[in-house]
DNA sequence: GTAGAAGCTCAAGTGAACTTGAAGTCAAGG
DNA sequence: CCTTGACTTCAAGTTCACTTGAGCTTCTAC
């Protein structure tokens, strides 16, 4: 293992839990490079490992693939980063979590006072005025990501 | 007010902040239903708002509209549905809202001495192998409802 | 040196939850 | 009666994060 510190891509799928095609997809997106030796077959270093460690948790955050890039896009272009450098990335998802869980911890309250009262009532409900403020999007699909969903049922195929 | 009960889908879709394509789509799914008196219009009933108001809830907490169409399907036939029967649907939500701010808190935490301190390991990162073993499922978005996203950035157009 | 695994590109498909557009119909006011 | 606005259907488009498939090349092991 010498100029093998260079991965080929499907031992950085099998490594990263992530299908290759995913990697090509990622590389496209500017989310991770790879090198291209003769013969034109991709090589990453064992660095994007960390990189993809961090992609997969901001998603689970609830982070966008474009705002993972532009996360990723503030790290130092020349030297690896540092604790610090990751440190400073997620401190931003700190809130969010934060954010997120007062969210849901508001939802599940306001079940227990808004819904599981019964009353349902679209202008009193807290729950509702929340929904309603966010209704004004694009098309598209809003569900939660992987992490978040019950039974990650399998797919039969 | 009279038979004045009954509301054409433009004041349904301004009570209930959901748009009228929406709602007809909501319809095809089976998820509301509508009368049609002649010529042919819809005509909700007020009862449609209750529905509907379930409806966003039940997707802020990431049920997809199958689900939901599951649950409103288990209300009773004849009679209008009861305080008691709300409840009961809601019941669900509780506990899967408890478990979603038990996931994000330990996504939380774990940011704090995993991804926090840098290591970022993909072997030994519990919140990487959560991913992992969410990661096998089909194409399409996986990203959060609405309502848990940060600035629901309007649209231009 | 050759078989077979693994990789490549590119275009197109997938899923959820809708929206948009075209082309026409209905309802209320003047 | 006529206009205006709200409504109708139906097909197709949109978003995001990918996957799948076809058709070809490269790498590895025997």
């Amino acid at each position: 293992m010498d100029a093998g510190d260079l991965l080929p891509i499907g031992e950085v799928a099998r490594r990263a839990g992530i299908a290759a095609s995913a990697l090509r997809y990622y590389e496209e997106e500017g989310l991770v490079a790879s090198v291209r030796p003769a013969g034109g077959q991709r090589r990453y270093p064992r660095s994007v490992l960390r990189r993809l460690a961090f992609v997969r948790a901001a998603q689970s955050v609830g982070l966008t693939l474009e705002e993972i890039r532009d996360a990723l896009a503030t790290l130092p272009e020349g030297r690896s980063p540092t604790k610090a450098d990751w440190a400073r990335l997620s401190r931003g998802w700190r809130s969010r979590l934060d954010e997120q869980i007062v969210a849901l911890e508001a939802l599940r309250d306001g079940l227990t006072t808004c819904i599981g009262c019964g009353c349902l009532s679209l202008r009193d409900c807290t729950l509702m005025n929340r929904g309603d403020r966010a209704a004004a999007r694009g098309p598209g699909a809003r569900y939660l990501p992987a992490a978040l969903r019950r039974a990650p049922r399998q797919r039969v195929g």
